[in-house]
DNA sequence: CAAGAGGCCTGTTAGC
DNA sequence: TGCTAACAGGCCTCTT
């Protein structure tokens, strides 16, 4: 499921292959994907326009056009390809970008839960999907103070409020796990019972895990690849997501898994304590 | 306002 | 073995 760490190598690939094309035509294969406007208005003011950039929020995608931004989410499994436009489309392709290069940017999704809208340029930042999202977890965006902010009021356990992407942008179910094992923090613990230290050790697990993903190409599991095929080799390194089981790295104890906020949650039992 | 539940989807896996 | 039911999960909407 790509989160942060993945969207960014999506982002990097789409990079070199697409910017600068213009969109030709679009076609809408499954219609729930297109979130707004309605899909004829989607198609029309996608007509002609030139792809001048594309950036990343969160776990957004944003492809800038002449006039307007594409803002996309590839939830759970989505995927772009392009593919010249005499290779027969896939099963699961729901929209297709005609490009000027003969070529087709095509939007893959097994599962049919991203979502697409389009957006008037100068509005983007007043849009609910993203005008909502914490700070990106670097160095330079991520402040003590915004996570003292986030949690010292909150009685919801640290999982839920590191998955909320109020707190920070681009967290998702994979590294929130991996983030908590690296502080040492157990996932129900309250968000408000977090020590001063326990918040710092949070904020350097938080900015390390994640730029760490981003630079190994992000995690590769069942069906997720990037726009290429390649995938990354994040998996290689995870201490607990998937571990149920096994044993911990750190002192051989067995990982094990619980459900907290409604999803599915790896933790160290002996390096992760729910009291003190 | 905060926070929890339900809905969107379908391929894979667990259980009878 | 072959079927059904449960599960996976991010975000939005609705309810409390």
């Amino acid at each position: 499921m790509p989160e942060l760490p993945e969207v960014e190598n999506v982002r990097n690939g789409l990079k070199k292959l697409i910017l600068g094309k213009i969109i030709i035509d679009t076609h809408v294969l499954w219609s729930n994907i297109i979130k707004e406007p309605s899909v004829s208005e989607f198609q029309k003011k996608m007509r002609g326009q030139k792809i001048v950039d594309i950036k990343r929020q969160g776990k957004f995608l944003l492809f800038i056009l002449n006039d307007y931004v594409l803002i996309s989410h590839l939830r759970m499994e989505g995927k772009y390809r392009i593919e010249k436009a005499t290779v027969p489309l896939t099963k699961h392709t729901h929209v297709v970008f005609e490009l000027d290069s003969d070529e087709q940017l095509r939007y893959l999704d097994v599962r049919k839960f991203g979502k697409m809208s389009l957006v008037d340029k100068d509005k983007l930042h007043l849009h609910p999907s993203i005008k909502n999202l914490g700070p990106e977890p670097t160095v330079e965006t991520l402040k003590t103070e915004d996570l003292i902010k986030a949690l010292k009021k909150t009685e919801r356990p640290i999982k839920a409020c590191l998955l909320d992407q109020k707190t920070v942008a681009g967290i998702g179910n994979i590294y929130a796990d991996e983030i908590l094992y690296d502080a040492y923090i157990h996932p129900e613990r309250k968000g408000n019972s977090l020590s001063s230290d326990e918040i710092e050790k949070l904020k350097t697990s938080i900015i390390g895990i994640m730029s760490d993903a981003v630079e190994k190409g992000g995690t590769t599991i069942r069906t997720y690849s990037n726009a290429f095929g390649v995938e990354g080799n994040y998996q290689s390194y995870l201490n607990v997501y998937g571990k149920k089981d096994e044993t911990c790295q750190r002192c051989q104890h067995k990982i094990e898994k619980i459900k907290v906020a409604q999803r599915g949650t790896h933790y160290c039992p002996h390096c992760q304590k729910i009291g003190r």
